[in-house]
RNA sequence: GGAAGGGUGGCAGAGUGGUCGAAUGCGCACGCCUGGAAAGCGUGUGUGGGGAAACUCACCGCGGGUUCGAAUCCCGCCCCUUCCGCCA
């Protein structure tokens, strides 16, 4: 959520910093200008009538208590009561459209995020490794049939399309990975293990802004009003939902393992590129809540604890930066990971790491108390560290031997309990 | 699913119709004390809206009602806790 006072003090620019994701919201921003206006024209007036009907009820008060006449003053404050109570519903009428319309204008970019219009427009801001050299190439797909890994057809039996079951070894390898990436965070990086709910409420969800612009998106309970989480992202980060921190408390560092469901709705291709895009998908999330001083130099840190995955893993990546026409809805400046996939010969985006600024403490009112003891808005940040399913995919067309079999990594021996698959 | 209790400031917790934005304690900040610290003592310390400011208004889970006046009384809703039932 943007910061009311900043849209209405400076409205030109709030308008062209959001122009710059590529659709323009000036429509929008006047409108929340108009009702701001009349919002405060209103709680003025009715803000008068509520002080002399204060002024006044102390003097029937001391009227009384003397035992003297106070009809005259009573029948005037009770001649307030209309006015008052048409101002009052106006006001709070106006409020609650006032932050519909702000909950749904996304975050500005930050001044160092790159102008562009699409993803086409992302620079590349470095890239490690090299692609490997492979006698054999196969997908992914081929490759997990082949081992008996996982089915997608056991998955649409039960859970329908868009849903994989792990079998075997394949299922191991997944639980290896889920395990490597805990540890590596929390033992290594010094982020505090979470395991959270997996079904949130919608204030959870509001807090981080998938809803309400994005109900379409998510899986509901509706008998319940809860929803399964799309991202560890929500309820972690709502664990600090309306909490005051002390500066000391931060930076807090979580790291979580959680699957995330995601209905794709409108989504292209779900379903045909094997685990590249599913409703389910396993993810070990960072999450980081600072101060606007440290955020900046947080997301470089996160970003790269986010990379040490696919060093440790010998997988060839590519860090880029999302461009203003791409970047997500809440976020001001964002670094998308990709790993190189040998069978797809393409990159695959297995981290997206963002700062939010103070977009997402807004929402859920997150503050901090700053070195002068006054209280501000915290910063957060997440990335995920990393999104497993296409990761599973880097390593099984990255490690493919020429008998058909797969290596893995060394990290992962011990927690796989063997060094190759097949 | 049934029953009961409860939601007040950073936290704990008083407060059942008017000077209550709210006792007290803890925490925090500053000061005194100390070689230094602890303890002790003193002072201060909620958030938000409007206003250039003085100042003013709102906020005791949320919404409505009663009243000249509501943290306090009434109604509805949300949430939390405990017990019982069911169940991993």
């Amino acid at each position: 959520m943007l910061d009311i006072r900043l849209i209405r003090e400076q409205s030109d620019d709030v308008k062209s910093r959001l122009a710059s994701r590529g659709s323009d919201l000036s429509a929008e921003v006047d409108a929340i200008l108009a009702c701001d206006a009349e919002r405060r024209r209103s709680e003025t007036e009715l803000q008068q009538l509520q002080a002399d009907r204060k002024r006044l009820s102390k003097e029937i008060g001391g009227l009384r208590a003397k035992g003297q006449d106070s009809s005259a003053i009573e029948a005037e404050v009770k001649s307030f009561g209309d006015r008052m109570d048409a101002l009052n519903r106006a006001a709070t009428e106006l409020d609650e459209k006032q932050r519909t319309l702000l909950l749904n204008i996304p975050n500005l970019p930050s001044p160092t995020t790159p102008v562009g219009a699409d993803a086409a427009a992302n620079p590349v801001l470095r890239e490690w490794g090299a692609k490997p050299a492979l006698v054999r190439t196969e997908d992914h797909v081929a490759i997990g049939g082949r081992l008996g890994l996982f089915n997608f057809e056991l998955a649409a039996k039960i859970s329908g399309s868009g849903f994989v079951v792990y079998t075997g070894a394949g299922a191991r390898l997944e639980r290896s990975l889920i395990n490597f990436l805990v540890d590596l965070h929390t033992i290594e990086h010094g982020y505090r293990e979470i395991l959270p709910p997996f079904v949130v409420r919608s204030e959870s969800l509001v807090g981080t802004a998938q809803l309400p612009k994005f109900a379409d998106q998510q899986y509901r309970c509706a008998d319940d009003e809860l929803y399964l989480a799309p991202t560890a992202e929500v309820p972690v980060t709502n664990l600090e939902r309306d909490e005051l921190k002390a500066l000391s408390d931060l930076p807090i560092k979580y790291a979580a393992y959680t699957p995330c469901f995601r209905r794709e709705a409108g989504s292209a291709g779900l379903g045909t590129r094997g685990l590249i895009r599913m409703h389910q998908f396993d993810k070990v999330e960072l999450v980081k809540i600072t101060t606007p001083e440290d955020s900046d130099a947080e997301l470089e840190t996160l970003t790269a604890n986010a990379e040490r995955v696919l060093q440790l893993l010998g997988l060839h990546y590519r860090v880029i930066e999302l461009c203003t026409g791409d970047i997500g809805f809440g976020s001001q400046k964002t670094y998308d990971i990709e790993v190189w996939a040998p069978g797809q010969q393409a990159y695959l985006e297995v981290s997206s790491c963002s700062n939010f600024g103070d977009y997402q403490a807004r929402r859920m009112n997150l503050r901090h108390k700053d070195a002068e003891g006054k209280n501000r808005f915290c910063h957060t940040l997440n990335g995920s560290g990393t999104a497993l399913a296409r990761l599973y995919v880097a390593l099984l067309e990255s490690g493919l031997q020429p008998d058909g079999s797969v290596l893995l990594p060394e990290p992962l021996h011990r927690y796989f309990g063997s060094d190759r698959i097949g």
